[in-house]
DNA sequence: CATGAATGAGATTTCATTCAT
DNA sequence: CATGAATGAAATCTCATTCAT
């Protein structure tokens, strides 16, 4: 778990709001990013709840007053992340919508989002995102969309493949994308409580999602 | 969510320690058993960063100092929490152990863990444990051995469906229990998250999880 | 301004409330007495808001969290110091209701709040309540009913005054009460402020109060 | 309580300084005028302590930065406030120089002077800069000096009123103005602090004051 | 064993003021 | 002059834990 890949992450998180146009607006967004990228690795290394804004800002660089000049306190940094993840589940949803047969990219899909959560660092976020999410309406929301968008992306391809004579005939589209996700989130989840050697997550999860929808 | 309910888990889960002998003892057990009982139902409230040991002591009717007379620290608390969960899974063991039909008795399992996470209390209960665990390794440890049981005890049956033809030839048993566990349990902590109407949960995880397993 | 007469203070308004059974419940109101001493003497020296919670306990010699243990929060440390001032008030109202001619005890009267009202840690403690009350409506409360007693029984003594004929036979015992209680008091604000030597502030107002209720 | 009023009051107020000259003294002047009207107010609506010099900033319409442009701190705000107060007591001190009967002049006086206290934004504004007189030295010496020169024409007018018979021929002049003067202020900070109905506070304050003053 | 007052480190947040742009 | 991001000290309050009674 290095720093260099929440960088990236924050990176691409960032790219999407309106381009700022003056010098200081822009050394202000990378205020932010850092910020952000502080708090996603605080968040990790010892949990939102564990995690003071002091930490924060010390990662960051950035003094503790000051942070709040950029987020009105500690749990609006925790929904922004939240916010941000939507950015990172994009590819996955834009592979989705590709054009092709439904069961390659459908075996893509898996393969690319069993992948992302595979890190460690990518599910423990999501766990601690979750457990705040119980009790906080924003957070749950945000949760809520974020996975709403994915399963219906995944509904669609999954109902274009029963179309297409690839999936059993009488499958729910619907409700076994939501399966789906979940059951992919959850082996990834479980993996990052085992300290063992990693399982094989990926064949048999591609086995047994197969079997679920192929029926044979 | 009432408090009746969680006197029964507690009740249950505090037989198994050695029989309190003198009337002390007996007093003693049950303080103990007043103090879990009273912090699940805290967690489950406010989660346990939420929870100050006040809180706790306050519900189960105990001065604050006494609570630390039973249990080293707030902490301790939670491991013990963690660990009795064990007896609460305990039914849905020996449920898979029973003589008969694998299939029958693999859907008969599936009703009943899936119903027990259904219930809202056990399902928020586990996640505040996950979350504990990825940082705590006793509660993680505790959190991976309770599973593994579970896990054994549904590859045994899966195992024995294969060779009563019941399930596909070519299943591994034990993978194949690893993922139905998940997929259980994600079902059910998503749907915590999720405030509309309940999806009919149970049906399609079953239409599902037979399709993985029978492939037909 | 010193120690010690705060303590009187204090002394002295703690004496009314039930008397405290146990040796704990003893050192539990030493201790809230000392917090309440301690308190008096920041919001004197340095007002309400520049004094810290913290000012407050080290003056004390209470750890700062055990203040908590006593008073919810510093704005009710205010609240109680507000409440106390009534038992302070006391010994002006039992003069008051003495029996004998009215205008003895109202010039006794006069010169005794007037002259505790010269000491300025009594009347910069009123001001710094004041200047509190205006916006917390529970202090305002208190500083009104604290008053209301005072005039009342002053209005009581002049309505006496008026029937054996030593004050003016117009007179409005109520108002004018009201009147030459905030006389006393606005005359010993301002003394506050004034650096200079004292005016004969008392002798100014008895005939001025004088001129005013006799007529002559 | 509106915000026009306040207009008014710091309108005149700015009147006296030596006029601006170019058009950049002039917008300059207009800054500092809306930044003092926001102050006031914000002190009024919260207090001094309360207030955040970014509050009054962005009720000036101004920015924080530059609000320092035009005061070196928030203490300084006060202080020109509590010097502009000066002009407001200007009209009265006016009155009080004219010519003619002193016993009308003084009741016309008493009538203005209460009146103006009686609006409450002038009565907790003053409370406010004499809370924060007791402690800060320059604001004490603005208020004192302020009063001074109400009492001492008043004083003035008392004098004249004597000589003319109007008044008690054993007045001290000096004396009686300043009390006069306190209990005009007092009777106003306590109507700001009951809620009820307010008293009829002129007519009483007037028959008690001539009272003393007459003698009969 | 039972009690709850005491502890003090630490949490989050605010605020007057500065200064580079 | 104008701006507002940056600063860091200080404020109030919480909390797990200890310990004398």
């Amino acid at each position: 778990m290095n720093d260099r890949s929440f960088k990236i992450i924050v990176a691409t998180m960032s790219v999407e709001p309106q381009k700022p146009q003056t010098k200081r607006d822009k050394a202000t967004a990378q205020r932010r990013g850092k910020i952000l990228e502080a708090a996603v690795m605080c968040f990790l290394e010892n949990g939102y709840h564990q995690t003071g804004v002091r930490d924060i800002a010390a990662r960051a660089g950035v003094s503790l007053g000051n942070l709040y000049n950029h987020f009105p306190g500690k749990h609006d940094v925790l929904v922004e992340i939240a916010a941000l993840e939507r950015a990172e589940l994009a590819p996955y949803i834009a592979l989705l919508a590709k054009p092709g047969p439904a069961r390659a990219i459908f075996e893509k899909f898996l393969a690319g989002y069993a992948a992302y959560l595979a890190k460690p660092e990518n599910a423990i976020l999501t766990i601690e995102i979750t457990s705040e999410a119980i009790r906080k309406p924003d957070i749950g929301e945000l949760f809520l969309v974020n996975h709403a968008e994915l399963v219906a992306a995944l509904a669609a391809i999954l109902a274009r493949g029963v179309e297409e004579g690839a999936f059993r005939t009488d499958l729910d589209a619907q409700e076994a994308a939501q399966l789906v996700i979940e059951l992919i989130e959850a082996s990834a989840y479980r993996s990052v409580l085992s300290k063992g050697p990693k399982r094989k997550i990926l064949a048999n999860l591609k086995n047994f999602v197969l079997a679920a929808l192929v029926g044979k």
